[in-house]
DNA sequence: ATCGCCTAGTCGACTTGTCAACTACTGTAC
DNA sequence: GTACAGTAGTTGACAAGTCGACTAGGCGAT
């Protein structure tokens, strides 16, 4: 439910190809959702069967065809609907987290090197968000909200690293 | 897989039933894992089945009868295993953000009513982040390693709180 | 020329997670 | 005296997400 309304969301911003939206969770969006490509596929799939996007296709020129979807009315309007709702609640995940949870059966070395390929992961991950960030300026609204939850996201992360130092710290 | 490996790390501090389990994750585990109780129960049964995990019913004394999952030393080895094997990698996955995201498409007063429930949650969520590490000490390792992930999930939600204080200001 | 990578999309099998209903007993509050 | 909350567990139907393999053409490097 949540993929679909994000990429009719992502479509009410410009109509792609499953192989754009599939980028866009790897990187505009991939702050807050990732997505399969099957996933990807099989929904766009569902919103044209829900008549929520259409499907066009271009000839590619020197590639292969695109199936651009462009949202519809109804789309907009479930869209609008969903951004209305009650949101969903929350579910936290994180792996690393009950690895750190259960580490007492892990000794020094093995908890070190866990500690440092967080660290590994999330210098990566605020490199990246950092790019993007400075990619980016906010034009309009929807620029400065889209920004906004990028920044929310390098938050996090400079969290985690300030965690990591202190974590380490008081594990000595 | 992920779930199954913090059922046996929890059954490794102590044996449970799924009720104490469930309970766990809407507790002490609930900053990094949260669980459905059929799920829970389903993957007991797993476990059960690997030889990770034995059962024992307990005669409820005016309670119905418990049935006391114990780890075994198969368990015991699949969880150290588990412990030192590539961590999984981590997929974000924020409807909040989402919503945010497509903000747009909300007037200011969806969105301002959007950062208040946000607000609100993250405030209910700190309270019981915060009960919880005052409740308990650092008496071992172990207890060290856990409560330092609950100063994870403390951290971010300040964190959080931050974010949203700035995000207000700004779409002002 | 052949290998690997990029674009673009499809399919099947599978695992994981969610929801709601249902059984069954106890203790407490109204 | 009965309605509700808590303990304890089970089941079926679904929805969501993952993995790997496959087709198919184009482009650049070796």
């Amino acid at each position: 439910m949540v993929l679909a309304r994000i990429i009719l969301g992502l479509l009410a911003i410009a109509p792609m190809t499953g192989y754009d939206l599939k980028r866009h969770f790897d990187s505009t969006a991939g702050h807050f959702w990732t997505a399969d490509k099957a996933q990807i596929y099989r929904t766009l799939a569902k919103l044209v069967a829900d008549g929520h996007a259409e499907v066009e296709t271009v000839a590619g020129s020197g590639a292969p065809d695109r199936q651009e979807h462009r949202i519809t009315a109804a789309g907009e309007a479930a869209l609008a609907e969903w951004l209305a709702s009650e949101p969903e609640r929350q579910t936290e995940r994180d792996p690393f987290l009950a690895r750190v949870f259960f580490g007492a059966g892990l000794d020094e070395d093995g908890l070190r090197s866990l500690f440092a390929g967080r660290r590994e992961a999330v210098h990566e991950r605020l490199a990246r968000y950092e790019q993007l960030r400075a990619e980016n300026s906010a034009t309009d609204r929807g620029a400065r909200l889209r920004l906004v939850t990028l920044d929310n996201g390098i938050a996090h992360l400079r969290t985690e690293l300030a965690w990591l130092d202190a974590a380490e710290e008081e594990l000595t």
